[in-house]
RNA sequence: GCUACUGUGGCUCAGUCGGUAGAGCAGCUGAUUCGUAAUCAGCAGGUCGCCGGUUCAAGUCCGGCCAGUAGCUCCA
């Protein structure tokens, strides 16, 4: 790499030491306007920076603006940036007298022996362990912005201090900026409230509820499409599906943990007769019943309960998210029950599941994530140390030998096992799980489940939760947000229009609808008194993926002229060949058109 | 849940300094039968999220609530 390709946002240390900087100029504006204001944190995130105040007041959009134009003067001043290192006790009294005390309880929790350094610009010192552009003339006056400003909390801690936090992006050019601004705009374009709004794909009413989706007959077309799929490729692998309630009694989650984890996250309790009941928020417990009801053998294992269950939580009101994050949502649920020995050739199978299913969906831009539990944290999980090692090192040894490429987070695991999450990011908003898969040693063991090995003894099985589809409702989401609304054939609600140019050929549109119902294509007619151009117009916004127009010309040769959604003019053909091209797209999951 | 912002016909939006609502699309009716992204005309549709307050007068100002949006926290 040649000296001058290191000073470009192609280079990540570059592009973070940039944005960081940025962050000091903004704090460091913010301090010139508002010196009373109190600093928390400020890093570089990717993509731009964010700075943690604690305010007396609330920055409105005009006060971004006053902070944009002081930055720009401390960028005009070129004012160098000088690291330095104090220690502790010194530190920590320079920080007191400048009255920043979340400064000072940052360098408090600053592990021992660890060098506290300090980064100088102009008459503004931030604590900070840099690196830093050397020069506040480094930063683009015309290329940058303070994007947005909302509530954080100090430490990340609901419970601490709440704080305003304000974003900025900034590109080394004035048109780059222009650009990443603009790519924001088309993804809000892409919401996935917004298109099954237009598309009349889900609905939701305050008289139902908050976060209660309703699917309309096109969006649950789409889940019925999703449902057949994944249950079609469980059962050729082996599953067996159940279907159970919706309630149980509180002792069920009692006996499984939820309810000590979780109850502040359940619908309330319903008392009927002498006993309480819940909405269920998962189904772990109700195939650890099945499961229970017989005697088994080593012989039968694994033994796979699928489901698509409905589920509810009472989730935060500001975590709701259209289809995203509801109070009701449907998983593609599955436990794995099978002998120590059988978990590697299970978790095998179930990733080659998600991959394969990936595949077909055209997933590509996809983390895998190893997520362990916080060992410090008594209270998330269940306290069994030789339990957690014993899953976690089984559930990475596993992982390595797939050769799955995978980062270990910690504190990210179930409270009864480790799990190997499949996250993806939307075009709006954060990363998000869609897969997963989760060792568990833990509930077979409180639910007393055994099983008869070879040599006759009573052992407890391992059971794996998985979920391919994750939730329906949110791997709906993700495809609307993906396509645009733009299915694949065999997903589209409408796969067929038959636009009439005139009331002449009505009777020839009807045989060649009944012909192409008859192959279970969805196919609409639209006969209406309507020019064509409307009605393509109109078909085309719907997404519809193929229109047949049809006028005189057609019913004379027995032909069809056909027109994709993306404007392709495919030319005259017969039904039949219409009809084979149309069945063989939907056949082979085709997403090109 | 926390902080901020937003809430006007089904949808997208306008509504000035407070003087008791306007458009386009969709819908309905009629005319038009027109070959690849909007035919023309007419009609109808709103207690301006809800409740209260200030005022001679509130879509507009103030308070509370509800809902939505962004981010934070959470996500078995």
């Amino acid at each position: 790499m040649s000296e001058e390709n290191l000073y470009t946002f192609e280079n990540e240390a570059y592009r973070k030491t940039y944005w960081h900087t940025c962050s000091h100029i903004m704090a460091q504006a913010v301090k010139r306007l508002w010196p009373e204001v109190k600093l928390a944190i400020g890093p570089s995130i990717d993509p731009g920076w964010y700075y943690d105040f604690d305010a007396p007041f609330a920055f409105t959009n005009e006060h971004l603006e006053q902070i944009e134009a002081e930055m720009k003067k401390i960028i005009k001043e070129r004012l160098p940036l000088v690291r330095s290192e104090k220690p502790r006790p010194e530190a920590i009294a320079y920080m007191e007298a400048k009255g920043e005390p979340y400064k000072v309880e940052l360098i408090q929790d600053l592990p021992e022996g660890e060098v506290i350094s300090f980064y100088t610009q102009g008459e503004f010192t931030d604590l900070c362990a840099g690196p830093h552009l050397d020069s506040t003339g480094r930063v683009k006056g015309n290329a940058f912005k303070l994007t947005a400003c909302n509530a954080s909390y100090w430490r990340g801690d609901a419970k601490r201090q709440s704080l305003q936090r304000i974003y900025g992006i900034a590109y080394l050019k004035k048109d780059e900026l222009e650009a990443y601004l603009q790519r924001l705009e088309e993804a809000k374009r892409r919401d996935h409230r917004k298109i099954g709004r237009d598309m009349r794909l889900f609905m939701t009413d305050d008289l139902v509820g908050r976060g209660l989706p309703m699917f309309l007959p096109k969006g649950y077309t789409i889940w019925r499409e999703l449902e057949n799929y994944i249950r079609d490729k469980e059962l050729h692998l082996g599953y067996q599906h159940v279907m159970t309630p919706c309630v149980g009694t509180v002792g069920l989650y009692k006996t499984s943990g939820h309810w000590d984890h979780y109850k502040q996250n359940m619908f309330p309790a319903m008392e009927i007769d002498e006993d309480a009941y819940v909405l269920r928020p998962m189904n772990c417990p109700h195939h650890m019943m099945i499961y229970a009801s017989q005697p088994h053998s080593y012989r039968n294992l694994p033994l796979r309960i699928g489901e698509i269950a409905h589920d509810f939580r009472y989730e935060a009101s500001g975590a709701l998210k259209g289809i995203e994050r509801g109070r009701h949502f449907c998983q593609n649920d599955a436990h794995l029950f099978c002998t120590p020995e059988q978990i590697k050739e299970e978790v095998g199978k179930v990733c080659d599941l998600i991959f394969d299913t990936y595949k077909d969906f055209g997933i590509t831009d996809y983390r895998c994530v190893l997520s362990l539990r916080d060992p410090a944290d008594k209270e998330k999980y269940h306290d069994d140390d030789t339990m957690w090692n014993t899953a976690e090192t089984a559930l990475r040894e596993v992982l390595v030998d797939l050769g799955i490429n995978f980062t270990e987070e910690i504190g990210e695991a179930a409270f009864y096992g480790p799990k190997l999450d499949v996250n993806v990011r939307p075009a709006v908003g954060a990363e998000y799980t869609l897969s997963t898969c989760q060792l568990d040693f833990c509930l077979p063991a409180k639910f007393d489940l055994k099983y008869i090995d070879s040599d006759g003894s009573e052992k407890t099985p391992v059971v794996i939760h998985r979920a391919i589809l994750g939730s329906l409702d949110r791997f709906m989401a993700y495809l609307i947000e993906e396509t645009m609304g733009n299915f694949p054939v065999w997903l589209a609600p409408v796969q067929v229009k038959l636009l009439t140019i005139t009331d002449r050929v009505n009777d020839y549109a009807e045989k060649l609808w009944t012909e192409l119902e008859r192959a279970n294509i969805r196919v609409e007619m639209d006969s209406r008194n309507e020019k064509v151009g409307k009605k393509i117009r109109e078909a085309t916004l719907e997404k519809v993926p193929y229109m047949l127009v049809i006028g005189d010309r057609d019913m004379e040769n027995g032909t069809v002229s056909v027109r994709t959604r993306s404007g392709t003019d495919l030319g005259a053909m017969t039904p039949e060949e219409f009809k084979a091209l149309c069945l063989k797209q939907i056949a082979e999951k085709d997403r090109s058109l």
